[in-house]
RNA sequence: GCCCCCGUAGCUCAGUGGACAGAGCAAUGGACUUCUAAUCCAUCGGUCGGAGGUUCGAAUCCUCCCGGGGGCGCCA
């Protein structure tokens, strides 16, 4: 991308000023290129006289001046100024810059991918709600972040693995079984109570019946009797159907689901992390519990995997599935996106990875904070146990998916979001999708409107596109590279609606200030070839959040 | 008490070492006989929570304080 030429330049231009003895001889510190504020101070700008000031022994500006003089010819490049204190500014070439229709039409929907990931296996876990009950909003934000996320590393050429892990061992599922088998009694008219810290969601009363209808009374037993543990099972399988049925309606789909109790298999990750651990003396036994002896790693404190009463905790399980993840499946790199109130978690999960030989820095753990659900200025309990649930399927099927997916991407993973259901169901100008999604309804409809009077864009002559409109259209499509670096480089999604919504303006902006179509021919051919370079981006852009780039609205 | 995240325009939030702090929404005033007005233009609006410090340069880094949220050895 153009931004590492500049900042490869600004590199030549050191080397040549060094070797002519304009400035002295040092390592150089790393380039910074980046975006000035402000038009006037150009398209990139390199800070590297402000911070080589010290080591050259000279005044910013003299070093600005001597890199200014060494800095090579290039296409893209028409022109180098130095501005105080000591910045050294490029201003791209506005044929260059409009040329870049054409290469940008020829990548399609390759555009701005790379090969940054290219050889690397990465794994990446989302949601992962407990399935003793629905996904709710929270989820809902987890799950945007991760999708997005995968697409984004895979088109920087990563070998993606997305996964959902299931919570299918452990207590909560045995409350979730007894209160299913209430819920079931209560069908065939016995008087049974849910347990006291049980789920008395409604959800629960439509998994029992689903049972029935298939069932019909076949795991009924005696009066106080336990339930079988098939009807359990049976329950978390149609619970995790609908949870995978739910998270598809915001166009979320996992490579694999992996199963809790599956590493608690005779000789499995879960015994086998165990014995590593006991191995390399990172077991302590006290107070008849079994801990894992992290303050000797550096963590604060010691984490319980097996409890006095000899259930493994949850942390044993996530040791054992992180072992499953870097060394039984040897992922090169893992990201785990968890909700912020799992924050004290990740240390610990760090310094086991490390434990039972992976590289706990070789995991990522990116936390969201939650989500607020609000209606108008009321808050809404998402709590699973609360009166009303609000399940991630009402508010995608009232907002929809493109709606929800860009409301849950906006805001930075670590900031507190309301999701208020009012504002997000109006459907109205004020929900910014729909400002992104028309930029991509205009183009369409122009261009199907020049196609039916048969024109194209073939045979443009780009340089015609000199229009400050077009110019800085222009330069918003050479921006996508750079937005999907970022994201690959940071872990944060929110810069692609941020994005969106800034190239959807500089083509609203366009579209007022300059007709396509007109009897102009040679400039109409060259706003059709921007009209689909456009195109390219935006429905790039949208592919990459999983949101519809539709040819009308 | 300790740890993590957050505090920026009326609201929701970007910006986390660069040049005069930005966007959307809201408010106010304009623009459609023209390829979609779900659009555009203009105006209004900020002691960047507070105080010190580091730096050529701080919303950004460090220290302390205030406020909100989350977490802290056998819940997940």
């Amino acid at each position: 991308m153009i931004r590492d030429d500049v900042q490869r330049l600004v590199v030549e231009a050191l080397t040549a000023a060094q070797q002519a003895g304009e400035i002295p001889l040092f390592a150089p510190p790393e380039i910074q290129v980046e975006h000035p504020a402000r038009a006037e101070h150009g398209d990139y700008s390199a800070n590297l006289p402000l911070r080589i000031q010290g080591l050259a022994r000279m005044k910013a500006l003299e070093v600005a001046e001597a890199l200014r003089r060494h800095v090579p010819s290039h296409p893209a490049v028409a022109e180098v100024r130095v501005a105080p204190p000591g910045f050294l500014n490029f201003y791209l070439d506005a044929t260059w810059l409009a040329s870049q229709v054409t290469a940008i039409v020829a990548e399609g929907a390759a555009y701005a991918g790379s090969s940054s990931g290219a050889g690397q296996r990465l794994q990446i876990e989302y949601v992962s709600a407990n399935p003793t009950g629905p996904v709710h909003v929270g989820n809902g934000r987890g799950a945007a972040i991760g999708s997005t996320l995968a697409r984004v590393l895979r088109a920087a050429g990563y070998e993606v693995e997305e996964e959902y892990y299931v919570n299918d061992a452990g207590t909560q599922v045995a409350v979730f079984a007894r209160t299913l088998y209430a819920r079931y009694q209560q069908l065939f008219g016995r008087t049974v109570e849910i347990p006291e810290n049980g789920y008395p969601g409604e959800y629960m009363v439509q998994i029992a019946e689903q049972i029935r209808e298939r069932h019909a009374d076949r795991f009924l037993r005696p009066v106080g009797e336990e339930a079988s543990p098939e009807l359990g099972e049976l329950g978390i399988q149609l619970m995790v159907d609908q949870i995978r049925d739910d998270l598809e309606l915001l166009r979320v789909q996992y490579d694999r689901w992996f199963s809790e109790r599956s590493l608690q298999t005779e000789g499995g990750p879960y015994s086998e992390v165990m014995r590593i651990l006991e191995e390399r003396g990172h077991i302590v036994r006290r107070e008849g519990a079994v801990w894992f002896a992290s303050s000797q790693l550096g963590e604060s404190k010691d984490n319980v995997l097996i409890r006095s009463d000899g259930v493994p905790t949850y942390f044993a399980s996530d040791v054992a599935y992180h072992y499953d993840k870097f060394v039984l499946r040897g992922f090169d790199r893992v990201i785990d996106i968890w909700g912020a109130d799992h924050q004290g978690h990740v240390s610990r999960v760090k310094a086991a990875v490390t434990a039972v030989g992976g590289d706990g820095d070789h995991l990522d753990v990116l936390l969201y904070q939650l989500v607020t659900l609000k209606r108008g200025t009321e808050v809404v309990p998402l709590s699973k146990r609360a009166g009303e649930i609000v399940t991630l399927r009402d508010v995608v099927s009232e907002v929809g998916a493109d709606a929800a997916r860009f409301f849950f991407l906006s805001p930075s993973a670590g900031s507190t979001m309301d999701f208020d259901l009012e504002l997000a169901t109006r459907q109205s100008d004020e929900n910014p999708v729909y400002y992104v999604q028309y930029a991509h309804a205009r183009i369409s409809s122009i261009l199907s409107r020049a196609a039916s009077e048969e024109l194209s864009s073939e045979g443009a002559e780009t340089s015609l596109l000199t229009h400050d409109a077009e110019q800085a259209l222009l330069r918003k499509l050479l921006l996508l590279p750079e937005v999907v670096e970022q994201v690959v480089s940071s872990l944060e999604t929110h810069h692609l609606p941020a994005y969106a919504q800034s190239l959807a303006q500089s083509f609203h902006v366009f579209y007022t200030q300059c007709r396509v179509i007109t009897d102009d021919v040679p400039l109409t051919k060259a706003r059709l070839a921007l009209l689909e370079a456009t195109r390219t981006v935006l429905a790039r852009t949208l592919e990459l959040m999983s949101i519809s780039a539709p040819e009308q609205m």
